[in-house]
RNA sequence: GGACCUAUAGCCAAGUGGUAAGGCACGGGACUGCAACUCCCUGAUCGUUGGUUCAAAUCCGACUAGGUCCUCCA
């Protein structure tokens, strides 16, 4: 069975195929960099990780880049919007640079802790002002952009009938009937800005043809994907909330200025919602993952994540968090006690499973139908249940190392799943040692003082699991 | 107002035409000195309502409820 995404372009799910065999080219919006990052930015940036993972898992090498925004931009394109960083900035009293640089550094150490991996390559806005620059020119040169008095530019919607396809919006039932905003300079109140001439006041600015000023908020991402990934490449991801206008004007921008295709599958997640109302920063009811890995292991986030498809909403629920810290803990055991009963045997050759690699192929179907990761898991769990009757009876070799397989490529290296395999800590040690001598106790019927230490231990958060 | 998504057992959640995966909780059992752990057994006709079909949770229509986008947001 191969690879099928759901590919918003289409709003079907497609078999997979790659522009070049063997590669792949993938391109996901990154944060912006001005605050904390919340549990939407770790289901969007986790979904992509997976899918990352698991196109290498298949064997593709593949070029993810994620754009780092450290250029705030305004909201809307209104003359009174804030920019976020330098609002930020004005709040901390710090350089906005130093703003970026701050969150940007807080966003990669969230990430790490939730096991996502780096992106292969990871690019600012403001490193490409030339390359912004240059498109914005082009796009006026082809009469697809224009420039105002006051020293803006602003791309003439009007002039690529496919704007709004993506979102399947028609721009004159939704935008014409709006009020025409009277300050602005822009020719139709579509047009969204390519390059925004700075105020005295706006501290992050850089000379351009048009004067000083700074670039709008989507051709960074236009500009930035064609330098890594070329004209046209695979899959464009983000958040579904970036896909009017955000990705519609990506859209735009690029294929106007390349003369060719901008993207083959647009791939969109779906967000985290709070008592089923969006999470959003502008809402004021998020949930930041520094205050989140307070309570909570920062890979039972992700597998809370994982536990729901990346299409579907995800409802924050802390009794369901606590549900899930409760698996994830017995299924951490479980794989503990494998690793720590087969460390000592020979991998070189053993017969693989029957029963697991059926396990493993309907975890691999799962993941080709667009990355069913709820699914995938039910197989792990499933395999958890095999591991712990194996290791309760007959402890066959084959068995366990075809479990030990399993678990290492489908939990830890697809799902990016950790499970704390040391046991050569002093603690455990110590654990280990008291734990002979209450078998000791035991085995005297000194059940008195052995359900001490069982008690003892247990108020402190350690559990003793008796085995015959 | 326009576009779109979702609705499956107490809870979480798969399943897109052939008669409902998995997990948690509850209950029963095995194991145990007792317990925990572990294992076994146990639950839903799929929001409502029409229709298409030999056959629908799965396709089409209507309705209801919730949500997203049409301003920045992963």
């Amino acid at each position: 069975m191969s690879l099928v995404v759901y590919n918003t372009i289409t709003r079907k799910k497609e078999e997979f195929k790659s522009i070049n065999e063997g590669a792949v080219g993938m391109y996901v919006c990154g944060p912006t960099v001005y605050g904390y990052p919340h549990l939407g930015h770790a289901k969007s940036y986790v979904s992509f990780d997976i899918i990352y993972r698991y196109l290498c898992y298949l064997g593709y090498k593949v070029k993810y880049v994620q754009n780092i925004t450290d250029v705030g931009h305004l909201v809307g394109d209104r003359e009174s919007g804030d920019d976020k960083i330098q609002k930020q900035a004005l709040i901390e009293k710090i350089d906005p640079v130093e703003i970026a640089y701050k969150y940007e550094t807080i966003y990669f150490e969230n990430m790490d802790a939730l096991n996502v991996k780096r992106p292969t390559i990871s690019c600012r806005a403001t490193g490409h002002i030339i390359e912004i620059i240059d498109m914005v020119k082009t796009l006026i040169d082809k009469g697809y952009a224009y420039v105002t008095d006051k020293g803006n530019v602003y791309y003439r919607v009007n002039m690529f009938p496919k704007y709004g396809s993506l979102k399947n919006i028609n721009l004159e039932e939704n935008l014409s009937g709006e009020r025409i905003e009277v300050a602005s300079d822009k020719e139709r109140n579509e047009d969204f800005a390519l390059w925004k001439k700075a105020e005295d006041n706006h501290l992050m600015k850089w000379p351009s043809p048009w004067g000083l000023g700074y670039p709008g908020w989507h051709i960074e991402c236009s500009v930035m994907s064609k330098k890594y990934l070329g004209k046209t490449f695979d899959i464009h991801g983000g958040g579904m909330d970036n896909i009017f206008p955000h990705h519609e004007c990506e859209i735009a921008q690029s294929e106007i200025a390349n003369d060719a295709p901008f993207v083959n599958y647009f791939i969109h997640n779906n967000l985290v919602t709070v008592n089923g109302q969006k999470m959003g920063k502008s809402l004021g009811n998020f949930i930041t993952l520094p205050d989140l890995f307070k309570d909570y292991d920062p890979i039972i986030v992700r597998f809370y994540i994982l536990q729901n498809h990346y299409r579907k909403p995800t409802d924050f629920n802390k009794g369901q968090l606590n549900t899930t810290s409760e698996i994830y803990k017995k299924l951490s055991e479980t794989i503990n006690r494998l690793y720590s009963e087969t460390k000592d045997i020979e991998t070189d050759n053993f017969t693989y499973d029957e029963e697991i690699q059926t396990i493993k192929d309907n975890f691999l179907n799962a993941m080709n139908d667009d990355f069913n990761t709820s699914l995938a898991i039910s197989y792990i769990l499933e395999s958890s249940k095999l591991i712990n009757k194996e290791l309760n009876g007959d402890k066959n070799k084959d068995k366990l190392l075809s479990l030990k397989n399993f678990i290492q490529e489908c939990a830890c290296e697809i799902l990016g799943l950790k499970f704390n395999t040391s046991n050569a800590s002093k603690e455990n040690e110590l654990i280990e040692i008291i734990s002979n001598i209450r078998n000791k106790m035991r085995e005297e019927k000194n059940y008195e003082l052995s359900d001490k230490i069982r008690d003892d231990l247990k108020s402190i958060g350690i559990t003793l699991n008796d085995r015959k």
